[in-house]
DNA sequence: CGAGTCTTTGAAAAATGTCAAGTTCAGTGG
DNA sequence: CCACTGAACTTGACATTTTTCAAAGACTCG
């Protein structure tokens, strides 16, 4: 029965942030602060999800907001058309399903690319911790108004670049994202389709394409499907307008 | 010296949300409510604002966000290459300046359109204020998970509409916007020029002046200059898509 | 190995942007 | 009160990017 015990024992220490590897990039890492007097109940249900699982659809009930560990995965819309709209890509550290906190139901679906790690954060849980932790607050805002200035950033980009620009500046931000993560920021993996880069970037896919292998033929990448070199770094920053990393947000506070 | 009184009596009334004539708009609008055990301390400075005037502009320092009372404020963004890229276009009810929450200055700035009334909300009470009241904390989650959800279905539309569907549904937001607040949805004044419709729909004046005439031709709209009739509801609507009502938005608490 | 999906490539079409020139309109100053 | 001025808007002709359609190649997963 030693071993029974033991077992349990290590269901209750992932259920606690508290006891959390990743809890240093969390948004609930200091719930031991005196701030708090002891009043920690933020309990999370990490799970491992693979590419194609969703975490959840639009229309769904909204009860949670989705800390990712580890992984990778995008938001979208689904257009009167029936056509999908992708909002976003999400990395480690991300807050996914910010979007349904005013409603009851979520506005997007959430999907998975590639195999990660996901904790649950209740939201009435999160609300009340937040109302007494005014750092676990501003994290949240945080991420929040993160979030916001992404899209409004997208909002310009497709007012005012073309397609190579908009590519260029998606292979830098993603390139960054993994810098971050400690990877190699000039050998990317991208672990999203092309239509899904498309659709990021409102475009059509044979677009993205061209527009891939002409950068190859520049020199500035070499392409190997969904491995990308960055070649001429300075090259690729020049197309997209250089101050892409001037938005630096991956594996933060939330 | 009676009426020296008054005029003293009357600023401090003013300054308090509790005796604001708006209030039942706005966020703090219960601040008298039991939860708050009469520990209510939001200071508002209602400002009137005439055309042309900034609210704040991209990089000062963000101190407050804006609830709008009456008139209109666009948002924008500066490109690298120095264009404006409107973000949104406000009227009554909205709250503005969200995207500044999580760091010290604001992302982009806010230029009124027509005569405007707005209140700074000082965002450090602001927050202390929803820490302690959770009415008033959801209607602030509510507020910017509406903004979220408002940029990106602007992501969709850029995404998967042309220029005829986008000028459609964009005239019957406004027209559903007027509405709500008591004026005809089918007499749409617009209080932004050309320029700025162009700008947030990601087209050029001149297709958005050869949309318009179009649409003057085919019988949907009569257009004069600023002021625009609805002429077929029903048409302009099967052009946008239908669904644009789907998102009633303005002029709810916040 | 084969089915099916994802990606690439080519050619042609369409939508929108650009450039340039008018037109209207509101406000200004004579 | 009127003409003038400048800005906003409209219109036309043309250029260009991007999309669309079609088809072939490449890779993945049973």
């Amino acid at each position: 029965m030693g071993e029974g015990a033991r077992v349990i024992s290590l269901i209750n220490r992932q259920n606690r942030c508290a006891d959390c590897a990743m809890r240093v990039h969390c948004l609930a890492r200091d719930v031991d602060h005196p701030e708090l007097q002891g009043r920690y109940d933020l309990l999370v249900t990490p799970r491992v999800l693979h590419r194609g699982d969703h975490l959840f659809r639009a229309g769904e009930r909204f009860n949670a907001v989705y800390k990712l560990r580890s992984g990778a995965v995008k938001t979208y819309l689904i257009s009167p058309s029936g056509d999908e709209q992708v909002i976003g890509f999400h990395g480690p550290g991300d807050l996914i399903g910010l979007d349904g906190m005013g409603g009851s139901v979520h506005a997007c679906g959430a999907q998975v690319l590639d195999t990660s790690s996901v904790c649950a954060l209740p939201f009435d849980q999160l609300t009340r911790l937040s109302s007494r932790s005014p750092t676990v607050y501003r994290r949240l805002l945080r991420s929040i108004s993160q979030k916001i200035v992404h899209d409004e950033t997208m909002l310009l980009v497709l007012g005012h670049m073309n397609a190579e620009q908009r590519i260029a500046r998606f292979l830098i931000e993603w390139g960054e994202r993994l810098r971050s993560q400690g990877f190699s920021a000039t050998e990317v993996n991208l672990p999203m389709s092309r239509t899904d880069i498309a659709s990021y970037l409102a475009l059509a896919v044979e677009t993205v394409s061209r527009v891939l292998t002409r950068l190859q033929e520049t020199g500035v990448l070499a392409v190997h499907r969904n491995r990308i070199r960055i070649l001429d770094a300075a090259g690729l920053g020049a197309i997209a307008g250089e101050d892409v990393s001037a938005a630096p947000r991956a594996f933060q506070a939330l």
